[in-house]
DNA sequence: ACATGTGTAACCGTAGCGCTTACATATCTC
DNA sequence: GAGATATGTAAGCGCTACGGTTACACATGT
């Protein structure tokens, strides 16, 4: 199978935003995002636009500009990280209308809509159980005061 | 997005299958499948070949061949059909590492690990809840006496 | 004015999919 | 055994989506 690794992207660059927010309170360029995410700055502004798009976050452009979260981390649920990204559903119906004469057939797309209707509600409730703030913690620690952090975390994309 | 409709196919290939066990106690020939779903007969095979490796279907060779249920209805879930389908994960992960000097980068993967792999088991526990029974419920009606039936079913693949 | 950074468009190579043809193999029927 | 039937695969085609890249217009802070 193989996915699309979009959504991987998408959950990276908001852990960043939010790791730069906690750090610096200052936004960050998609060329900083994406040497953390080791891919090309023109993949991460098109995530970044979908992402903008769903008013996660916010941009600035021009000189000093950059990224910055639109809200808290702890009010942002992973599956409207899902949503943002996810253009179409996760499950693809028959390409061809399936034989109406056949018993089976006539009624299978109307039964398999459910189907895939549940399991997506399934999926996106699983990724709304967890916030970008649980993210952060799980990448960087706990929260702390400033200084109990201080020389031990880099600002992203500032190692190259 | 618009992902695979394999999955989509496997589940109307049981639910003939399913049909058919319940008419007339006989197997189906790949191309009577594939008039009902309307595709090609070696797409179906191929489908079925994954559905026989996971114990789903029986398949008989030369002539008077075909395939069948490997077990009832009732006792096959529609998650089973997912896995027998889905050869890897539903998310994908980073192309190229992300960079490990970036605080984020460098614990980034462990976390999508366990973001993805949640959620894709809250996806198959909801396909779970539903077993292929329930499918041909809704596709055919409540199982009734053969002669109630009488003149208002066909068989599936016989319309062409 | 100039430097900086976003927003897009365009293109490339790759990969997977649905579909098809073709053919070897196995099995039932006569 | 001969022929008919159906599976099991390989190979190829066209399509689409994706990640990656280059290029450039536009906006904005210094």
């Amino acid at each position: 199978m193989a996915a699309s690794c979009r959504f991987a992207f998408a959950i990276h660059i908001m852990a960043v935003l939010a790791y730069e927010d906690r750090q610096h309170q200052q936004g960050l360029t998609s060329e900083a995002i994406a040497r953390s995410v080791n891919t090309n700055p023109v993949v991460i502004r098109r995530i970044l636009s979908e992402l903008k798009g769903a008013g996660l976050v916010v941009t600035h452009k021009g000189a000093s500009g950059g990224t910055r979260l639109a809200r808290e981390p702890r009010s942002i649920s992973l599956d409207a990280v899902y949503r943002a990204i996810h253009g179409g559903p996760s499950f693809s119906a028959h390409p061809q209308q399936p034989d109406q004469r056949c018993p089976v057939g006539r009624k299978i797309e109307i039964v398999l809509e459910e189907v895939f209707a549940s399991a997506e509600q399934a999926l996106e409730h699983a990724l709304a159980l967890r916030t970008l703030a649980d993210v952060l913690e799980d990448v960087s620690g706990p929260e702390v005061p400033a200084t109990a952090a201080q020389g031990r975390t880099a600002r992203p994309g500032s190692a190259a």
